[in-house]
DNA sequence: GATGAATGAGATTTCATTCAT
DNA sequence: AATGAATGAAATCTCATTCAT
């Protein structure tokens, strides 16, 4: 459990980011990596202290305690990278008119699925958290709700206006999305990865254009 | 970590699922409960005991620890449920020579979608220990490899040679499957289900052959 | 630490030793292997009844606790062997008029280490409880004070009146008996025995006999 | 059973010895205390962190777990006192060309009686890991065959040549020996102790020369 | 800021003992 | 008498956090 609500903890740390020690990146790197392979209620301060080859004390230096790191830890998603990059993309790539559904398809897949490449560490614990954080789900279903949903609908419409896009439910066509983004996820967690980045898009937007494409 | 491979401890516990008394059983249920809601780690023995309505002694006298524990609340899952059920579903659905593509999808959506919805919080537990436990991975991986790959390969090719299915690598077909119950159990974890179940598996399906359909 | 004291224990124990089931001998004998292989305290009851296999609850069938069970696995120490042996021999082997020293020598000797090689496993285990159980050090020196110097007096004083036995005093003679006794139980315990029963006894016998003949 | 080897355990140990801060050395008081009047196993964590006034998770600060103590508790037998103290007198005293048995028997009780009386409470530790703990049992074998018998050899073979020493096996020499040590060891714990360190070793001089010297 | 010894609450586990069958 | 599930007190050990240096 939580006691400091993750927001409040978030904002607090995103502050802290900026003025940060190099002993104190190391302690976020340490986390990291601990967090994304042992998990978070596994990993021990003391083995964030010695990863990181750092005194104890060092790890609480800037953060007040363990849930304050995990904070930290995934500042970056939420923060600069996921948020930001969101309505970036939004604006960037999905908004842009595009002629077709493929160009649409393939711009997206691909973006996200770069995304979900540089971001692995993260998005592993984030995933740990949603299993048992009442707050983290509430979090991510604001994310779908308010952003990726309202934001993509524009496009989406127009896209069904046009006949270039099945006529399914927007949050069905939404969710297939993500289907796919789970596929790469999972495919990253199971180490299975025989195939290029582009031949994963290449495929996955052969299947994704195929099923939105009107008959 | 586990000391003891996963396997040994359930096949253990699969021979003591048979002959449980009563307290064990509400052990066993209220570790389901527990470890589904706040996850495996988070979760002490004492809780354990208290939501049985047990005394602590109690929870050791079947489990010698807690992984035992686990192994058992996951053995519907591997054994009866999951292994047990994959086969027979290959042999009594998927290897029934299915007309059209579109029987074929629907009643495997149907029949996942079914099983994701009666064992979610077996699920979700298991899902938490893919993230940090190696050796639920490669569990998963030769399930996927062994069981759902080889099995499933004839029927696709099968289809594909009577031009009824989308002529795409077997394994990305497949994990494409995968992407559709990902959704459904993100749905679930989300508590997103403003649908019926066979809303969802009707849309599902839509979107599934469509995208399987050769052009 | 010891509630009841050994003594009520021993009593107790040596009206219950008649009428014992085969299952409480088999109880006595895994008792007696495990406490003196491994410890009185670091064998339970539960490897007993493993051992003696035997349910948990037969352990204590007839003994009430774990230490009703110490006093009956030392009872044959205690009992008929210890202290009626020591009497025994007093009056059978040390009483008797010995012409030499030699002979008396050669005999207690004798006696005593055959003594120590039938019942070395519960001579191990009294000596653990020895290092820590001060009921037990008292029973020992009671032993010492009253049965084996009061007994061995007479003989002793007769062979010094005689002139056979170097004019020392009583205890530092009988101690420098026991001393052979250790030295041989150390042997034992070190499983070093390179040597037959009668060697052991021949070059101790000249030791002894050496250092207590007169110059 | 001890898990890790002692050897291992104890140069762990003795590393940490250097530094140790004033409570690790209250802890480590405590503990030679304890076990040594109730016995390791009979010995909880909280009674030592009790006795050495200090918190209960300060006991295992700087010792990993029982064991971990129980070697460092015993560090000054094997290490300054034992095995340090063995070689020093075998050059020191034993190997002086001693021109009588006398003083050769003399000098060398007075010292490891001495010994025995400054070291009284490991040692009985150690006695007590020695009757169940077969790590201990080959360490003292190690030291009996490699150390003692060795270093002995020399004194003890010229002796016999110069016709000072009765001839008899060596290692039967030094059982005998340490059979004397044996009955001081013994007389200390029972608590037996009516004459002076003086007497103690001119009384067992005497008998010991008498029983060496040949006729 | 950095350190690491100290703390004590709490987690996991063990085990002697009881008792209903 | 025999069984073994159940109990709960207590043991060992962990670990987030504090704080003096």
């Amino acid at each position: 459990m939580i006691e400091k609500n993750f927001s409040d903890l978030y904002s607090e740390s995103l502050n802290k980011m900026s003025d940060l020690t190099p002993k104190q990146r190391k302690v976020l790197a340490a986390a990291l990596e601990l967090f994304s392979t042992q998990g978070f209620d596994a990993t021990s301060s003391s083995q964030i202290a010695a990863k990181a080859d750092v005194a104890l004390g060092s790890v609480y230096q800037h953060f007040p305690n363990k849930h304050a790191l995990l904070a930290a830890v995934l500042t970056p998603l939420f923060g600069s990278a996921f948020q930001r990059s969101i309505s970036e993309f939004v604006t960037n790539t999905l908004s842009v008119h595009y002629e077709s559904l493929d160009s649409f398809v393939t711009s997206l897949l691909s973006d996200r699925i770069t995304y979900i490449n540089n971001n692995f560490k993260e998005i592993k614990i984030m995933f740990g958290q949603l299993l048992t954080n009442k707050e983290f789900l509430q979090l991510l279903k604001d994310v779908f709700n308010h952003e990726l949903l309202v934001e993509a609908t524009p496009t989406i419409e127009r896209l069904k206006e046009e006949g270039k896009l099945v006529n399914l439910p927007n949050d069905v066509i939404v969710q297939f999305f993500l289907g796919q983004f789970a596929v790469y996820f999972g495919k990253l967690l199971m180490e299975i990865k025989p195939r290029s980045l582009d031949e994963e898009i290449t495929y996955s937007s052969k299947l994704v254009i195929n099923a939105l494409k009107p008959r």
